[in-house]
DNA sequence: CTTGTTAGTGGACATCGTCCACAAAATCGG
DNA sequence: CCGATTTTGTGGACGATGTCCACTAACAAG
């Protein structure tokens, strides 16, 4: 249940009654503890679920302080889904990290290919709330540049993007793309992962039996493979 | 700017005032006014948009009203969901039926199937609110199924996923598509237009400037032709 | 210690979804 | 044609949410 509200004692230990315990967090507490409860919110619920005087209930704070690091409630959104995001690029980041062997060998690229896309989905399955809630940015987010990351948060970690591009280039390295094939070819791959995790997460194919969705990455995986020769 | 609210006049033509004009609107039509209502706000801002106290207002109604029609602001959700469906469903249609070529002719079968990617960016492009609505059922839609429809509104047209399946067996059919390849190969290729659809407009890619786009979507068709050979 | 800034408090407001009791219009059995 | 019943809209209310304003305690610098 991982609570998220923040100790409203204070540092003498005995709860703080009379006196008031105002201003006894450190630093960026409140701020920080808004987006992780944003997280959890997110988690549970999606970006819809994400409201701000939760939020602040959870910290253990008044409402209006929220107003005190956020313009309102959009940037505190942007803010969780900036975070749920990030995490996405862990989950991937983990998971192509997991696949053993060189960065010459084609099988090996091709393994990190499949894994990503398999992260990719399972983070969706798995997290559907944080998944919608990193897709959901209110609106601006600048994304897409090779060297973005203009954000404030500590190091954003590459985006799924970037990933995707690392594999594929690794790919067109080992021979197995050609370098004709290549060019722009993420977008197409990115697109099939991600409108697969839509559809059958949010999506018409959400309550489709676990054997057809089987049968449906499988197919899914093929067509990809094709789409590299 | 398209009004959807119902004349409050009596039906002698003056205005109903001191008398009040209650229950004048024939049968259905709160309802069918409501749907209308939230199909508009949906238009204009997405599912979110959709604020029963607004729609309410742009018929001429008082709130409690909706809830004569429908259970809550979910299930009247659900009905412009499904209209903005219909929507969807009515622009692939026009899309690939403007496509001439007989139905044995590979290569009319192509370009249909090129027709109804088109249809369906060009409508998520369009009319983005109405895309993410149609998309955003609350919580079931009973779909997927080849014979569905099992919905009360007015005959549902085929849906997004049986005319592409119609356009994919009719490239079986014309030899351009092998029947080995054929078995699910709707659900990839529905899954990299949707999730171009849902990338490029709300998503990360969403500010990509047009050249990008088009550079994009040529890459994209070129992956989906790998795909079917 | 004074002074200015930062960060939280308290109270208020408009709006939203929803509930309850009521009344009028439409419908229907006789 | 009439009276009972069901539909359908009205009025008023409640709790919750996002946001605004004025106020004040805590901290940092001089």
């Amino acid at each position: 249940m991982l609570s998220t509200k923040l100790s409203s004692v204070t540092s003498d230990g005995s709860a703080g009654e009379a006196t008031e315990a105002r201003r006894r967090r450190p630093r960026g507490a409140v701020r920080e503890g808004l987006v992780a409860a944003g997280l959890e919110l997110a988690r549970a619920g999606g970006p819809d679920a994400v409201v701000l005087r939760e939020a602040v209930r959870m910290v253990g704070v008044v409402p209006n302080a929220a107003y005190r690091h956020f313009a309102n409630r959009d940037e505190l959104l942007a803010a969780v889904c900036t975070a749920a995001m990030r995490e996405l690029a862990a989950r991937m980041a983990a998971g192509v990290g997991r696949v053993r062997g060189q960065r010459g060998d084609p099988a090996a690229a091709r393994r990190r290919l499949q894994a990503i896309g398999r992260a990719y989905l399972d983070f969706a399955r798995a997290e559907p709330g944080l998944f919608a809630t990193a897709f959901a940015v209110p609106h601006q987010h600048a994304y897409g540049a090779p060297g973005a990351g203009a954000d404030g948060g500590a190091e954003p970690g590459p985006l799924p993007l970037d990933q995707l591009r690392a594999v594929l280039d690794e790919l067109a390295d080992a021979g197995v793309l050609s370098r004709r094939r290549r060019a722009g070819i993420e977008y197409p791959i990115w697109s099939v992962v991600h409108g697969l995790a839509v559809l059958t997460g949010q999506g018409p194919l959400r309550d489709a039996p676990d054997a057809t969705r089987r049968h449906i990455e499988e197919v899914t995986s093929a067509f990809i493979e094709a789409g590299l020769s």
